[in-house]
RNA sequence: GCCGCCGUAGUAUAGCCCGGCCUAGUAUGCGGGCCUGUCGAGCCCGUGACCCGGGUUCAAAUCCCGGCGGCGGCGCCA
Protein backbone atom coordinates (compact mmCIF):
# COMPACT_ATOMS: atom_id res chain seq x y z
CA UNK A 1 0.00 0.00 0.00
CA UNK A 2 0.80 3.63 -0.03
CA UNK A 3 3.36 3.73 2.92
CA UNK A 4 4.13 7.04 2.55
CA UNK A 5 1.03 8.35 3.33
CA UNK A 6 -0.65 9.69 6.41
CA UNK A 7 -2.60 7.04 7.76
CA UNK A 8 -6.35 9.00 8.66
CA UNK A 9 -8.68 7.54 10.95
CA UNK A 10 -12.12 8.82 10.52
CA UNK A 11 -15.67 7.87 12.42
CA UNK A 12 -18.76 8.20 11.78
CA UNK A 13 -21.73 6.04 10.93
CA UNK A 14 -22.29 3.90 7.62
CA UNK A 15 -25.11 5.99 5.91
CA UNK A 16 -25.29 3.39 2.81
CA UNK A 17 -23.98 0.35 1.52
CA UNK A 18 -23.83 -1.52 -1.90
CA UNK A 19 -22.69 -4.70 -2.10
CA UNK A 20 -21.29 -5.84 -5.58
CA UNK A 21 -19.62 -9.51 -5.63
CA UNK A 22 -16.32 -8.42 -5.08
CA UNK A 23 -16.56 -5.09 -4.01
CA UNK A 24 -18.05 -3.61 -1.20
CA UNK A 25 -19.21 0.30 -1.52
CA UNK A 26 -19.27 1.59 2.06
CA UNK A 27 -20.18 5.46 2.98
CA UNK A 28 -19.64 6.85 5.97
CA UNK A 29 -20.71 10.27 7.63
CA UNK A 30 -20.18 11.71 10.40
CA UNK A 31 -17.78 14.87 11.00
CA UNK A 32 -18.79 18.24 9.59
CA UNK A 33 -18.12 17.92 5.59
CA UNK A 34 -21.09 17.94 3.54
CA UNK A 35 -19.97 14.79 1.45
CA UNK A 36 -19.69 11.52 2.77
CA UNK A 37 -16.12 9.62 2.88
CA UNK A 38 -16.31 6.48 0.72
CA UNK A 39 -14.63 3.16 1.83
CA UNK A 40 -14.08 0.52 -0.81
CA UNK A 41 -13.40 -2.86 0.14
CA UNK A 42 -12.26 -5.22 -2.66
CA UNK A 43 -12.47 -9.20 -2.00
CA UNK A 44 -8.88 -9.71 -3.79
CA UNK A 45 -7.37 -7.11 -2.05
CA UNK A 46 -8.35 -6.64 1.13
CA UNK A 47 -10.29 -10.02 2.32
CA UNK A 48 -10.61 -9.84 5.92
CA UNK A 49 -12.15 -6.12 5.50
CA UNK A 50 -14.19 -7.11 2.44
CA UNK A 51 -16.16 -9.97 4.62
CA UNK A 52 -16.43 -7.64 7.45
CA UNK A 53 -18.05 -5.09 5.54
CA UNK A 54 -20.66 -7.38 4.01
CA UNK A 55 -22.34 -8.44 7.01
CA UNK A 56 -22.08 -4.50 8.32
CA UNK A 57 -25.14 -3.19 8.83
CA UNK A 58 -26.61 0.60 7.61
CA UNK A 59 -26.45 2.92 10.48
CA UNK A 60 -23.03 1.25 12.39
CA UNK A 61 -21.12 2.85 14.20
CA UNK A 62 -17.71 2.69 13.35
CA UNK A 63 -14.03 4.38 12.62
CA UNK A 64 -11.62 3.60 10.04
CA UNK A 65 -7.88 4.18 9.27
CA UNK A 66 -6.69 4.49 6.05
CA UNK A 67 -5.56 6.69 3.23
CA UNK A 68 -7.15 8.63 0.48
CA UNK A 69 -7.43 6.22 -2.15
CA UNK A 70 -4.83 6.98 -5.63
CA UNK A 71 -8.34 5.71 -6.95
CA UNK A 72 -11.37 8.15 -7.18
CA UNK A 73 -14.14 7.03 -8.82
CA UNK A 74 -17.04 7.79 -6.54
CA UNK A 75 -19.02 10.93 -7.74
CA UNK A 76 -19.92 11.13 -4.09
CA UNK A 77 -17.33 11.55 -1.84
CA UNK A 78 -13.25 10.79 -1.24
CA UNK A 79 -12.82 7.31 -2.19
CA UNK A 80 -10.36 5.79 0.89
CA UNK A 81 -8.10 2.53 1.09
CA UNK A 82 -9.18 1.32 4.10
CA UNK A 83 -6.40 -0.55 6.73
CA UNK A 84 -8.52 -1.29 9.58
CA UNK A 85 -12.37 -0.87 10.53
CA UNK A 86 -13.18 -0.71 14.21
CA UNK A 87 -16.67 -1.34 14.73
CA UNK A 88 -18.20 -0.35 17.99
CA UNK A 89 -22.07 -0.60 17.58
CA UNK A 90 -24.77 -2.10 15.10
CA UNK A 91 -28.39 -1.08 14.57
CA UNK A 92 -30.17 -3.14 16.86
CA UNK A 93 -33.39 -2.53 14.23
CA UNK A 94 -33.45 -1.27 10.51
CA UNK A 95 -33.35 2.37 11.14
CA UNK A 96 -36.60 3.95 11.21
CA UNK A 97 -36.20 6.81 8.70
CA UNK A 98 -34.23 7.13 5.50
CA UNK A 99 -30.96 8.82 6.50
CA UNK A 100 -30.18 9.22 2.92
CA UNK A 101 -33.33 11.43 1.72
CA UNK A 102 -34.54 8.73 -0.61
CA UNK A 103 -37.72 8.32 0.88
CA UNK A 104 -39.57 11.72 2.26
CA UNK A 105 -40.73 11.76 5.89
CA UNK A 106 -43.57 13.73 7.49
CA UNK A 107 -42.70 16.50 9.85
CA UNK A 108 -44.15 14.90 12.84
CA UNK A 109 -41.99 11.68 11.89
CA UNK A 110 -38.69 14.22 11.13
CA UNK A 111 -39.13 15.28 14.74
CA UNK A 112 -39.11 12.26 16.10
CA UNK A 113 -36.07 11.32 14.71
CA UNK A 114 -33.92 14.40 13.84
CA UNK A 115 -31.41 12.78 15.85
CA UNK A 116 -30.79 10.05 12.93
CA UNK A 117 -31.23 11.96 9.91
CA UNK A 118 -28.80 14.82 10.70
CA UNK A 119 -26.23 12.01 10.09
CA UNK A 120 -27.83 13.07 6.20
CA UNK A 121 -24.97 15.99 5.84
CA UNK A 122 -28.17 17.54 3.61
CA UNK A 123 -30.40 17.58 6.96
CA UNK A 124 -26.86 18.42 8.74
CA UNK A 125 -26.65 21.87 6.59
CA UNK A 126 -29.79 24.16 8.25
CA UNK A 127 -28.13 23.46 11.83
CA UNK A 128 -24.69 23.91 11.02
CA UNK A 129 -25.82 27.09 9.44
CA UNK A 130 -27.98 28.21 12.82
CA UNK A 131 -24.53 27.31 14.32
CA UNK A 132 -22.91 29.57 11.73
CA UNK A 133 -25.34 32.32 12.47
CA UNK A 134 -24.47 32.24 16.59
CA UNK A 135 -20.73 32.29 15.46
CA UNK A 136 -21.17 34.88 13.18
CA UNK A 137 -22.95 37.46 15.91
CA UNK A 138 -20.37 36.39 18.60
CA UNK A 139 -18.11 37.87 16.50
CA UNK A 140 -19.92 40.90 15.18
CA UNK A 141 -20.63 41.77 18.65
CA UNK A 142 -17.24 40.98 20.42
CA UNK A 143 -15.47 43.17 17.39
CA UNK A 144 -17.74 45.99 18.43
CA UNK A 145 -17.21 46.08 22.38
CA UNK A 146 -20.35 44.43 23.44
CA UNK A 147 -19.97 41.80 26.43
CA UNK A 148 -21.78 38.58 26.75
CA UNK A 149 -23.75 38.55 29.45
CA UNK A 150 -26.62 35.69 31.36
CA UNK A 151 -29.36 36.68 32.71
CA UNK A 152 -31.50 34.42 35.33
CA UNK A 153 -34.12 32.01 32.83
CA UNK A 154 -35.66 31.64 36.77
CA UNK A 155 -37.46 34.98 37.22
CA UNK A 156 -40.07 36.13 39.93
CA UNK A 157 -43.60 36.95 39.08
CA UNK A 158 -44.22 40.20 37.28
CA UNK A 159 -42.64 40.56 34.20
CA UNK A 160 -46.04 42.07 32.26
CA UNK A 161 -49.04 40.28 32.78
CA UNK A 162 -47.82 36.65 33.75
CA UNK A 163 -50.69 34.90 31.55
CA UNK A 164 -47.71 33.70 29.09
CA UNK A 165 -45.00 32.23 31.42
CA UNK A 166 -44.81 28.75 32.72
CA UNK A 167 -45.01 28.64 36.24
CA UNK A 168 -41.73 26.98 37.97
CA UNK A 169 -41.96 25.93 41.57
CA UNK A 170 -39.03 27.60 43.13
CA UNK A 171 -38.69 26.42 46.91
CA UNK A 172 -41.37 27.86 48.71
CA UNK A 173 -41.75 31.10 46.03
CA UNK A 174 -43.38 31.08 42.95
CA UNK A 175 -41.52 31.60 39.40
CA UNK A 176 -41.58 31.38 36.08
CA UNK A 177 -39.19 30.77 32.91
CA UNK A 178 -37.72 33.80 32.07
CA UNK A 179 -39.79 35.19 28.62
CA UNK A 180 -37.27 37.44 27.21
CA UNK A 181 -33.69 39.22 29.13
CA UNK A 182 -35.47 42.31 28.41
CA UNK A 183 -35.51 43.53 32.06
CA UNK A 184 -32.15 42.13 33.32
CA UNK A 185 -30.45 43.48 30.28
CA UNK A 186 -32.10 47.05 30.52
CA UNK A 187 -30.40 46.52 34.71
CA UNK A 188 -27.03 46.00 33.08
CA UNK A 189 -27.37 49.44 31.28
CA UNK A 190 -26.16 51.11 34.79
CA UNK A 191 -23.00 49.12 34.54
CA UNK A 192 -22.01 47.73 31.18
CA UNK A 193 -22.52 50.24 27.89
CA UNK A 194 -22.87 47.28 25.61
CA UNK A 195 -24.14 43.70 26.36
CA UNK A 196 -25.61 40.75 24.35
CA UNK A 197 -26.90 37.48 25.21
CA UNK A 198 -27.58 34.66 23.56
CA UNK A 199 -30.67 33.07 25.09
CA UNK A 200 -33.73 30.74 25.12
CA UNK A 201 -37.08 32.87 25.46
CA UNK A 202 -40.14 30.40 27.24
CA UNK A 203 -43.90 31.15 26.53
CA UNK A 204 -46.48 29.85 26.99
CA UNK A 205 -48.88 30.56 24.40
CA UNK A 206 -51.03 27.63 23.16
CA UNK A 207 -50.30 28.16 19.70
CA UNK A 208 -49.98 25.83 16.74
CA UNK A 209 -48.62 27.77 13.70
CA UNK A 210 -46.25 27.84 11.51
CA UNK A 211 -44.06 30.12 12.93
CA UNK A 212 -43.84 29.99 17.11
CA UNK A 213 -42.22 28.04 19.48
CA UNK A 214 -42.76 27.72 23.40
CA UNK A 215 -38.80 27.33 23.81
CA UNK A 216 -37.23 29.72 20.79
CA UNK A 217 -33.64 31.26 20.80
CA UNK A 218 -32.85 35.02 20.55
CA UNK A 219 -30.00 37.10 20.16
CA UNK A 220 -30.10 40.37 22.28
CA UNK A 221 -28.55 43.41 22.82
CA UNK A 222 -28.75 46.66 24.92
CA UNK A 223 -26.69 49.52 24.19
CA UNK A 224 -26.45 52.37 26.49
CA UNK A 225 -25.60 56.43 25.90
CA UNK A 226 -27.41 56.26 22.66
CA UNK A 227 -29.40 59.52 21.12
CA UNK A 228 -32.39 57.84 19.92
CA UNK A 229 -33.52 54.32 18.92
CA UNK A 230 -31.58 55.07 15.29
CA UNK A 231 -28.48 53.83 16.90
CA UNK A 232 -30.22 50.42 17.96
CA UNK A 233 -31.10 49.89 14.38
CA UNK A 234 -28.33 50.85 13.11
CA UNK A 235 -26.64 47.80 15.35
CA UNK A 236 -29.40 45.60 14.20
CA UNK A 237 -28.86 46.24 10.50
CA UNK A 238 -25.42 45.67 10.94
CA UNK A 239 -25.62 42.48 12.89
CA UNK A 240 -28.00 40.97 10.22
CA UNK A 241 -26.08 42.07 7.39
CA UNK A 242 -23.10 40.39 8.57
CA UNK A 243 -24.73 37.23 9.94
CA UNK A 244 -25.65 36.94 6.07
CA UNK A 245 -22.18 37.95 4.73
CA UNK A 246 -20.39 35.59 7.11
CA UNK A 247 -23.11 32.51 6.21
CA UNK A 248 -22.35 33.27 2.47
CA UNK A 249 -18.52 33.47 3.02
CA UNK A 250 -18.21 30.51 5.16
CA UNK A 251 -21.27 27.90 4.41
CA UNK A 252 -21.35 27.95 0.80
CA UNK A 253 -21.78 24.60 0.35
CA UNK A 254 -24.22 24.06 3.02
CA UNK A 255 -26.59 26.65 1.31
CA UNK A 256 -25.84 25.04 -2.52
CA UNK A 257 -27.16 21.67 -1.07
CA UNK A 258 -30.12 23.25 0.41
CA UNK A 259 -30.63 24.77 -2.81
CA UNK A 260 -30.91 28.23 -1.48
CA UNK A 261 -29.77 31.97 -2.89
CA UNK A 262 -28.85 34.05 -0.39
CA UNK A 263 -28.95 37.48 -1.11
CA UNK A 264 -26.82 39.79 0.43
CA UNK A 265 -28.34 42.56 2.31
CA UNK A 266 -27.43 46.05 1.82
CA UNK A 267 -27.63 48.81 4.80
CA UNK A 268 -29.25 50.89 6.07
CA UNK A 269 -32.69 48.89 5.70
CA UNK A 270 -36.09 51.00 5.01
CA UNK A 271 -37.34 52.72 7.44
CA UNK A 272 -41.63 52.42 7.31
CA UNK A 273 -43.39 54.65 10.03
CA UNK A 274 -46.36 53.02 11.37
CA UNK A 275 -48.92 55.75 10.35
CA UNK A 276 -47.43 55.24 6.75
CA UNK A 277 -47.99 51.13 7.12
CA UNK A 278 -52.20 51.68 8.11
CA UNK A 279 -52.54 53.52 5.40
CA UNK A 280 -50.59 51.50 3.03
CA UNK A 281 -52.54 48.71 4.47
CA UNK A 282 -55.58 50.67 4.27
CA UNK A 283 -55.35 51.10 0.78
CA UNK A 284 -54.97 47.26 0.21
CA UNK A 285 -58.26 46.90 2.03
CA UNK A 286 -57.00 45.63 5.37
CA UNK A 287 -58.36 48.16 8.17
CA UNK A 288 -55.93 47.90 11.07
CA UNK A 289 -57.96 49.71 14.46
CA UNK A 290 -57.00 53.06 15.79
CA UNK A 291 -53.68 52.39 17.61
CA UNK A 292 -53.38 48.99 17.19
CA UNK A 293 -50.58 46.38 16.79
CA UNK A 294 -50.42 44.50 13.22
CA UNK A 295 -52.22 41.41 12.87
CA UNK A 296 -50.28 37.94 11.33
CA UNK A 297 -52.08 38.69 7.99
CA UNK A 298 -51.80 42.29 8.02
CA UNK A 299 -47.65 41.43 8.23
CA UNK A 300 -48.03 38.97 5.89
CA UNK A 301 -49.80 41.53 3.17
CA UNK A 302 -47.35 44.55 4.13
CA UNK A 303 -44.42 41.89 3.11
CA UNK A 304 -46.05 41.43 -0.33
CA UNK A 305 -46.05 45.09 -0.49
CA UNK A 306 -42.51 45.50 0.11
CA UNK A 307 -41.23 42.57 -1.70
CA UNK A 308 -42.63 43.69 -5.10
CA UNK A 309 -40.78 47.60 -4.39
CA UNK A 310 -37.94 45.38 -4.04
CA UNK A 311 -37.88 45.71 0.12
CA UNK A 312 -36.91 41.86 1.34
CA UNK A 313 -36.29 43.55 4.98
CA UNK A 314 -37.45 47.02 6.39
CA UNK A 315 -38.47 48.55 9.55
CA UNK A 316 -41.55 49.91 11.22
CA UNK A 317 -40.95 52.66 13.32
CA UNK A 318 -42.92 55.17 15.98
CA UNK A 319 -45.26 52.25 17.32
CA UNK A 320 -48.54 53.84 19.35
CA UNK A 321 -47.79 53.79 23.05
CA UNK A 322 -50.92 51.80 23.13
CA UNK A 323 -49.16 48.89 21.43
CA UNK A 324 -46.45 48.28 23.29
CA UNK A 325 -44.10 47.38 26.03
CA UNK A 326 -44.38 49.65 29.47
CA UNK A 327 -40.81 50.12 28.85
CA UNK A 328 -40.77 52.23 25.67
CA UNK A 329 -39.74 55.47 25.36
CA UNK A 330 -42.39 58.30 24.77
CA UNK A 331 -42.30 60.45 22.13
CA UNK A 332 -42.39 64.20 22.80
CA UNK A 333 -46.33 64.19 21.19
CA UNK A 334 -47.11 61.22 23.78
CA UNK A 335 -48.75 58.87 21.28
CA UNK A 336 -45.87 57.42 19.54
CA UNK A 337 -42.78 55.82 20.79
CA UNK A 338 -38.93 54.54 20.30
CA UNK A 339 -40.40 51.30 19.65
CA UNK A 340 -39.50 49.55 15.96
CA UNK A 341 -39.81 46.08 14.83
CA UNK A 342 -38.02 44.42 11.95
CA UNK A 343 -39.92 42.11 9.14
CA UNK A 344 -38.02 40.07 6.56
CA UNK A 345 -40.22 39.08 3.82
CA UNK A 346 -43.62 39.55 5.54
CA UNK A 347 -42.35 38.58 9.13
CA UNK A 348 -41.35 40.04 12.04
CA UNK A 349 -37.62 38.87 12.99
CA UNK A 350 -36.72 41.18 15.76
CA UNK A 351 -38.53 44.04 17.85
CA UNK A 352 -36.69 46.63 20.07
CA UNK A 353 -35.97 50.39 21.39
CA UNK A 354 -35.29 53.04 22.34
CA UNK A 355 -36.36 52.49 26.56
CA UNK A 356 -37.49 54.42 28.83
CA UNK A 357 -34.22 55.35 31.76
CA UNK A 358 -35.83 58.08 33.57
CA UNK A 359 -37.18 57.04 36.99
CA UNK A 360 -40.14 59.17 37.61
CA UNK A 361 -41.26 58.46 33.93
CA UNK A 362 -40.79 54.93 34.01
CA UNK A 363 -43.18 54.41 37.32
CA UNK A 364 -45.21 56.45 35.16
CA UNK A 365 -45.54 54.24 32.47
CA UNK A 366 -46.21 51.35 34.79
CA UNK A 367 -49.07 52.48 36.19
CA UNK A 368 -50.10 53.66 32.79
CA UNK A 369 -50.40 50.27 31.47
CA UNK A 370 -52.16 49.00 34.79
CA UNK A 371 -49.29 47.54 36.24
CA UNK A 372 -48.37 47.82 39.67
CA UNK A 373 -44.47 49.42 40.13
CA UNK A 374 -43.92 47.68 43.51
CA UNK A 375 -43.59 44.12 41.42
CA UNK A 376 -40.98 45.93 39.78
CA UNK A 377 -39.13 46.96 42.43
CA UNK A 378 -35.80 45.25 41.69
CA UNK A 379 -36.15 46.45 38.00
CA UNK A 380 -36.82 50.33 38.97
CA UNK A 381 -34.26 50.20 41.77
CA UNK A 382 -31.45 49.96 39.38
CA UNK A 383 -32.99 53.64 37.38
CA UNK A 384 -32.29 55.10 40.62
CA UNK A 385 -28.26 55.19 40.28
CA UNK A 386 -27.38 57.49 36.71
CA UNK A 387 -29.30 55.28 34.15
CA UNK A 388 -27.78 56.32 30.24
CA UNK A 389 -30.41 56.74 27.97
CA UNK A 390 -30.38 53.09 26.10
CA UNK A 391 -31.93 50.74 24.18
CA UNK A 392 -31.93 47.79 22.47
CA UNK A 393 -33.66 44.40 20.23
CA UNK A 394 -33.97 40.73 20.47
CA UNK A 395 -33.57 38.64 17.73
CA UNK A 396 -35.44 35.81 16.75
CA UNK A 397 -33.27 33.04 15.77
CA UNK A 398 -35.48 30.40 14.37
CA UNK A 399 -37.32 33.23 12.83
CA UNK A 400 -34.20 34.66 10.91
CA UNK A 401 -33.24 30.97 9.79
CA UNK A 402 -36.73 30.50 8.43
CA UNK A 403 -36.52 33.45 5.95
CA UNK A 404 -32.75 33.21 5.15
CA UNK A 405 -33.26 29.24 4.23
CA UNK A 406 -36.55 29.66 2.96
CA UNK A 407 -38.11 26.87 5.38
CA UNK A 408 -41.84 26.61 5.65
CA UNK A 409 -42.21 25.82 9.24
CA UNK A 410 -40.17 26.86 12.23
CA UNK A 411 -40.11 23.38 13.04
CA UNK A 412 -37.58 22.91 10.87
CA UNK A 413 -35.06 25.87 13.04
CA UNK A 414 -34.78 23.89 15.87
CA UNK A 415 -33.32 20.30 16.27
CA UNK A 416 -35.78 19.73 19.44
CA UNK A 417 -38.91 20.84 19.22
CA UNK A 418 -41.05 22.31 22.23
CA UNK A 419 -44.60 22.87 20.87
CA UNK A 420 -48.32 22.94 22.44
CA UNK A 421 -47.63 19.42 22.65
CA UNK A 422 -44.21 17.95 22.02
CA UNK A 423 -42.46 17.89 25.28
CA UNK A 424 -40.09 14.68 24.39
CA UNK A 425 -37.95 13.94 22.43
C1' G B 1 -60.34 28.91 24.15
C1' C B 2 -62.73 28.51 19.04
C1' C B 3 -62.62 26.41 13.97
C1' G B 4 -60.94 23.32 9.75
C1' C B 5 -58.27 19.19 7.57
C1' C B 6 -55.97 14.53 8.37
C1' G B 7 -54.76 9.36 10.75
C1' U B 8 -53.41 2.80 5.80
C1' A B 9 -46.72 -1.80 6.53
C1' G B 10 -40.33 0.76 9.45
C1' U B 11 -40.88 5.26 6.11
C1' A B 12 -43.81 7.75 2.26
C1' U B 13 -48.33 7.08 -0.21
C1' A B 14 -52.99 4.91 -3.52
C1' G B 15 -57.86 3.34 -2.27
C1' C B 16 -62.41 6.53 1.24
C1' C B 17 -66.36 11.28 -1.67
C1' C B 18 -69.95 6.89 -4.36
C1' G B 19 -69.71 0.27 1.32
C1' G B 20 -69.12 -5.57 -1.97
C1' C B 21 -64.66 -5.87 -7.54
C1' C B 22 -59.40 -5.04 -1.14
C1' U B 23 -57.18 -11.81 -0.39
C1' A B 24 -55.72 -3.51 0.56
C1' G B 25 -52.05 -1.42 -4.70
C1' U B 26 -47.22 1.38 -5.35
C1' A B 27 -42.33 3.28 -3.85
C1' U B 28 -38.58 2.72 -0.42
C1' G B 29 -36.68 -0.24 3.61
C1' C B 30 -35.72 -5.22 5.39
C1' G B 31 -34.52 -10.87 4.02
C1' G B 32 -33.02 -13.86 -0.23
C1' G B 33 -31.40 -14.67 -5.51
C1' C B 34 -29.25 -12.85 -10.27
C1' C B 35 -25.74 -9.12 -11.82
C1' U B 36 -21.03 -7.34 -10.09
C1' G B 37 -17.38 -0.10 -9.31
C1' U B 38 -22.84 1.44 -7.86
C1' C B 39 -23.84 7.09 -8.17
C1' G B 40 -31.43 7.55 -5.70
C1' A B 41 -27.76 1.02 -9.58
C1' G B 42 -30.92 -2.68 -12.21
C1' C B 43 -34.02 -7.29 -12.53
C1' C B 44 -36.65 -11.41 -9.80
C1' C B 45 -38.79 -13.65 -5.18
C1' G B 46 -40.27 -12.88 -0.17
C1' U B 47 -41.73 -9.63 4.07
C1' G B 48 -44.93 -6.29 6.44
C1' A B 49 -50.39 -1.84 7.41
C1' C B 50 -56.38 0.06 7.49
C1' C B 51 -55.12 4.82 15.20
C1' C B 52 -58.56 2.93 19.43
C1' G B 53 -63.67 1.93 21.03
C1' G B 54 -68.75 1.76 19.79
C1' G B 55 -72.72 1.97 16.03
C1' U B 56 -75.35 1.36 11.07
C1' U B 57 -75.39 -2.72 7.40
C1' C B 58 -76.29 -9.14 4.63
C1' A B 59 -71.40 -6.61 3.99
C1' A B 60 -67.07 -1.18 6.70
C1' A B 61 -60.21 0.93 5.29
C1' U B 62 -64.66 3.39 3.11
C1' C B 63 -70.76 5.79 6.40
C1' C B 64 -72.12 7.70 11.75
C1' C B 65 -70.70 8.77 17.12
C1' G B 66 -66.92 9.15 20.92
C1' G B 67 -61.76 9.06 22.27
C1' C B 68 -56.63 9.60 21.22
C1' G B 69 -52.88 11.54 17.96
C1' G B 70 -50.97 14.82 13.93
C1' C B 71 -51.15 19.34 10.77
C1' G B 72 -52.94 24.17 10.12
C1' G B 73 -56.08 28.90 10.76
C1' C B 74 -58.05 32.43 14.37
C1' G B 75 -57.56 34.32 19.29
C1' C B 76 -53.23 35.30 21.83
C1' C B 77 -48.01 36.12 21.00
C1' A B 78 -44.61 43.11 25.85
Amino acid sequence: MCQWCVVLRICGWIIRKKVFGRIVIIEVSGDTSIKPHVLVLKRDREPELFKLGKELDVGSAICFEGDVSPIQKSKRGVEYLVRRIDVYSTPLDPLPVDTIGKVPALLDTRIKYRYLLLRNPVEKAVFRIRAGIIEAARRFFIERGFMEVHTPKIVAAGAEGGATLFPVKYFEYNAYLSQSPQLYKQMLMASIPRVFEITPYFRAEKFNTTRHLNESWGIDAEQGFIRDEEDVMKTLEELISYIVDYIRRSYAEDLEVLGVELKPLTTPFKRLRYDEVIDMLSSEGIEIPEGEDLTDAAEKKLGEIMVEKGYEIYYIVGFPWKTTGFYYMRKEDGIHTGKFDLDYKGLEIASGGQREHRYDKLVEALKDKGLNPENFKFYLEAFKYGMPPHGGFGLGVERLMMKMLGLQNIREAIIFVRDRTRLTP
